[in-house]
DNA sequence: TATTGTTATACTCTATAACTATA
DNA sequence: TATAGTTATAGAGTATAACAATA
């Protein structure tokens, strides 16, 4: 019996007629991080880790304390999103909450020990899965694509919170 | 009270560190589509209209008479997920199923006459959201991210059959 | 009153499986 | 027996709302 699954698209298949897909960017931005997502966890193993729950521990590594609302902002994440993505990786023991001392409201994230372990070597499995989703590209072109992709996330991030849903973040 | 959501990430705050985030091509991929994403129904005004449901009217709008299986396929849909997508246009009058005089299992899916006039105008509006996320890129930029783009997904779809769930797929 | 974090709940999306009708 | 399409169902993921504890 066959597999159903839309995670082999398949674009570009001459029989048919695309119309102006091909030709917008919003589509070609999806099929490639769709595409992305598909094959990450042939290189992961654990199709449990996803590239959010990744995200969340280089984060937490990278700033160690970190807030579970000030996680959620870097991400884009909503308060219970945080709070399931750390329970996911407590629950594996790569995460502890801490108390503050200064606030006692404030459970600061940190690694623990075998979480440093795990996010070294996920750090190395997901740099893989990434350099192997472009292994097509010449540097410079991976260099130019880095650059536009920030260029777009930064310039029109911030349009978005002046025009979009940014605009119901600031109104009261 | 403030509004609880994803969708506005701020991406590189400067009082946080990410890591290797920003250099993953996923995450930047990711995070640029989800830009795209989330401001497409600020363009559209109808926020049941998604991407995915604009994308089903242009093809079927270019292959009248597609058949479902092949819309599937073509979007990367399973088969319940294109008969869902279907649904929704014909409740609203765009999209109507006709069988075929060669084989009556298949209905070939066709544009009604305010179908025609739908898409003409979500065409516009879609290119229009597309020009306003790469509005801070120049044209060359913009055609190489293109290329690049369809080099992921060429490449990478290839590779995906070949070694992923295409594997699945082939597989009994 | 406002904020941090959790829990409760619902909605969307999408996946598989099972069914029908045709071939 | 295989294929086109539908329906049934369940699992992620993520949204809002309401709550507890603290400021």
């Amino acid at each position: 019996m066959a597999r159903q699954s839309g995670s082999d698209p398949g674009l570009f298949d001459r029989s048919f007629r695309y119309g102006q897909l091909p030709s917008l960017t919003g589509f070609l931005l999806r099929r490639a991080s769709l595409l992305d997502f598909s094959t990450f966890p042939d290189t992961i193993g654990d199709r449990s880790i996803t590239p959010l729950r990744y995200s969340v521990l280089e984060v937490v590594g990278e700033n160690p304390g970190l807030q579970q609302v000030q996680l959620a902002a870097i991400l884009g994440l909503t308060k219970p999103a945080a709070t399931l993505a750390i329970n996911f990786w407590e629950a594996r023991n790569c995460l502890t909450r801490r108390k503050t001392a200064s606030d006692g409201r404030v459970r600061g994230v940190h690694l623990t020990g075998s979480g440093e372990e795990v996010l070294a070597e996920l750090r190395q499995d997901v740099a893989r899965h990434d350099t192997e989703l472009t292994e097509c590209l010449s540097e410079v072109e991976l260099a130019n694509l880095h650059n536009t992709l920030r260029k777009i996330i930064e310039g029109e991030t911030s349009k978005a919170r002046a025009t979009s849903s940014g605009e119901r973040d600031l109104a009261k």
